[in-house]
RNA sequence: GUGAGCAUAGCUCAACUGGUCAGAGCACUGGACUGUGGCUCCAGGGGUUGGGGGUUCAAGUCCCCUUGUUCACCCCA
C-alpha cells in the first residue's frame, strides 16, 4: 500500500520543532497581554468578497493565490490568505466600535496561499497577527513597534532590522503614484518586461525591481516623503521621534510599499539576512480606511503579522535540544510491581509531576535503556525485593547514584525530585 | 505562472567513463551483561535506487514523461 503525503507546500509540525513554536506563541501571548491585546478567533473560511474587497482585486494574492471554491449552495468561499480582513469583518459585523477605543486584538492561525513553495514560503503557513482599532495617533504606531521590539528581545532575536516607511494617505498617495508613473513613463522602453506591467498595475513596485537596468534608470526617482501631505509627514515624523525616545532602533526604507491595497501612512517590516529571499519575518502597517470600506464607521487601524515558520527557522539552532522532560521513570519488574507503579504514577501526576510508567514485562536493563532515552532524571525500581521490604530503589541516571525510599508515600518521591530539576 | 537543481534504507550520504548479489555512518531491535542505562564489541531487521516508459547484452548511472522536493523570479509572512 502506498503512503499518503502532505500536499505541496504543507508541512507537519511536531517535536522538536513544535517546542520552538510554543516558545514563540507563549512569548507573544505574554507580551501582547502587557499591551492590552485580547485574543480573537476568526474563521478560516470567509465569503470570497471579504478578501477581494480588503486585499484588493488586482493584487497577486487575490488574482492567483487564493484557494477559492463554491460551497453546496453555490456561494463563493475562500480559505483566508491573511488575517486582517477577517478581523475587520468581525469588527464591523459585531459593531465593536461601540466598545471603548482603542480596541486591541491578536490572532494566531493558519493562512493559505496557492504559491510555489520556497525557503520560508508555504501554501499553508501560520501567522500571529495583531490589530488596533480606533486610534489615529502616531503614538499607537510607535507603541506597536516597541511591542514588537520587546517580543524580539525576549525571543533573543537580535539580528533583525526594523524598517519603516510612510506611503501617505488617500489624499496624497495618488499624487506620488502619478509622479512615479510619469517618471518611468519617460523611460518605458528601457524597463524590463515585469516593470512595463507594473507601470500600470502597481507603479510603486518599480522602485524595488531587482533587474539591473531598471535599478540604474531609477536614479533620481521621486521620493515618496517629498510627496506625502503635511498630515502624513507630521505623523511619520512623530512616529520616528517616539521610536527614538523609546530606544527602538530602525532604518527608513522608502521601498516598503507592501502588496496589500489597504495600507496607509506607516508601513513597516522586520527583516533578517538569514532566510534567503524571504527576509521579512514581520510586516504590517496602518490601514485607516479599511473599516469604513467594509461598511463600518470611519475607524482608523494598524496591525502586523508575524510569519511563524520564518521566525521558527531563525530560532531553530538555539532551541535545538529543547524537549519535554519527564522526571521519574518507574521500572516495575513483575506484574504486582506494575500495578503498584501505575497507581503511584497517577498519584504523582495529580501532584503535577510528569512521570513515565514502564511496562512490567521488560527486564531491568531494558527499563534503564528506555529511561535513558527518555531523558528522565530518576528511575524508580520496584521488584519482588522492594515490595517485600516496602522500599523502592531509586537511581539517578546522571551519576548512577542509588538509594531507597518508602514505596508508597508520594511525598518521598516529590522530595526526591526537589533539588534535581535538571538532569 | 516562469527558470534551474535534486530524488538511493527512518535520517545523512557512497557506488570509476553504464558492468560483480546497491554499501557505510547514525537511528532502530536483540545479545555480550540472566536485577543496573550511557561507553565498547557483536549480530539483526529493513531499499523492486520516487513512479512509468525507452535505449542497451547490461541502467541507480543515458534519454523521454510524470510526481515530489529545493532554490530563485513574480509576489509575499
Amino acid at each position: 500500500m502506498s503512503k499518503y503525503n502532505t500536499l505541496k507546500g504543507v508541512a507537519d509540525i511536531y517535536t522538536p520543532d513544535i517546542h520552538i513554536w510554543h516558545t514563540i506563541e507563549n512569548t507573544a501571548k505574554e507580551v501582547f497581554a502587557l499591551y492590552g491585546f485580547n485574543e480573537i478567533r476568526i474563521p478560516i473560511i470567509e465569503y470570497t468578497e471579504v478578501f477581494t474587497r480588503s486585499i484588493g482585486q488586482s493584487t497577486d494574492i487575490v488574482e492567483k493565490e487564493m484557494y477559492t471554491f463554491n460551497d453546496r449552495g453555490g456561494r463563493s468561499i475562500s480559505l483566508r490568505p491573511e488575517g486582517t480582513a477577517s478581523v475587520v469583518r468581525c469588527y464591523v459585523q459585531n459593531n465593536l466600535h461601540t466598545l471603548p477605543s482603542p480596541q486591541k486584538f491578536y490572532y494566531n492561525g493558519a493562512m493559505f496561499r496557492y504559491e510555489r513553495p520556497q525557503k520560508g514560503r508555504f501554501r499553508q503557513f501560520y501567522q500571529i497577527g495583531a490589530e488596533v482599532f480606533g486610534s489615529v495617533s502616531p503614538m499607537m504606531d510607535a507603541e506597536m513597534l516597541s511591542m514588537l521590539n520587546e517580543l524580539l528581545s525576549r525571543l533573543k532575536l537580535n539580528d533583525t532590522t526594523l524598517e519603516i516607511n510612510s506611503i501617505g494617505c488617500k489624499q496624497c498617495r495618488p499624487s506620488f503614484r502619478s509622479a512615479i508613473q510619469a517618471f518611468f513613463l519617460a523611460k518605458e522602453e528601457a524597463l524590463c518586461a515585469d516593470c512595463k506591467v507594473r507601470l500600470n498595475n502597481n507603479p510603486l513596485r518599480l522602485l524595488d525591481c531587482k533587474n539591473e537596468t531598471c535599478a540604474n534608470i531609477r536614479n533620481g526617482h521621486p521620493n515618496i516623503l517629498d510627496y506625502i501631505c503635511s498630515g502624513c509627514k507630521g505623523h511619520h515624523k512623530r512616529v520616528k521621534e517616539l521610536l527614538n525616545a523609546l530606544g527602538v532602533s530602525f532604518v527608513e526604507n522608502p521601498m516598503i510599499v507592501r502588496g496589500l491595497d489597504y495600507y496607509t501612512k506607516t508601513t513597516f517590516e522586520v527583516t533578517t539576512q538569514h532566510l534567503g529571499a524571504q527576509k521579512a519575518i514581520i510586516a504590517g502597517g496602518r490601514y485607516d480606511n479599511l473599516v469604513e470600506e467594509f461598511g463600518g464607521p470611519a475607524v482608523p487601524a494598524i496591525g502586523f503579522a508575524i510569519g511563524m515558520e520564518r521566525m521558527a527557522e531563525l530560532l531553530r539552532e538555539s532551541y535545538a535540544g529543547c524537549q519535554v522532560s519527564q522526571k521519574l521513570y518507574f521500572a516495575p519488574l513483575c506484574e504486582k510491581a506494575e500495578t503498584m507503579s501505575l497507581s503511584l504514577c497517577e498519584k504523582l501526576r495529580v501532584k503535577g509531576i510528569s512521570v513515565v510508567c514502564g511496562e512490567g514485562d521488560l527486564s531491568l536493563k531494558r527499563h534503564l535503556k528506555k529511561a535513558d532515552k527518555l531523558n528522565v532524571i530518576f528511575v524508580i525500581i520496584i521488584g519482588e525485593d522492594e515490595i517485600v521490604k516496602g522500599k523502592a530503589t531509586w537511581r539517578r541516571l546522571s551519576d548512577g547514584q542509588q538509594g531507597v525510599i518508602d514505596i508508597d508515600t508520594v511525598e518521598g518521591y516529590t522530595s526526591l525530585i526537589q533539588g534535581n530539576t535538571t538532569r
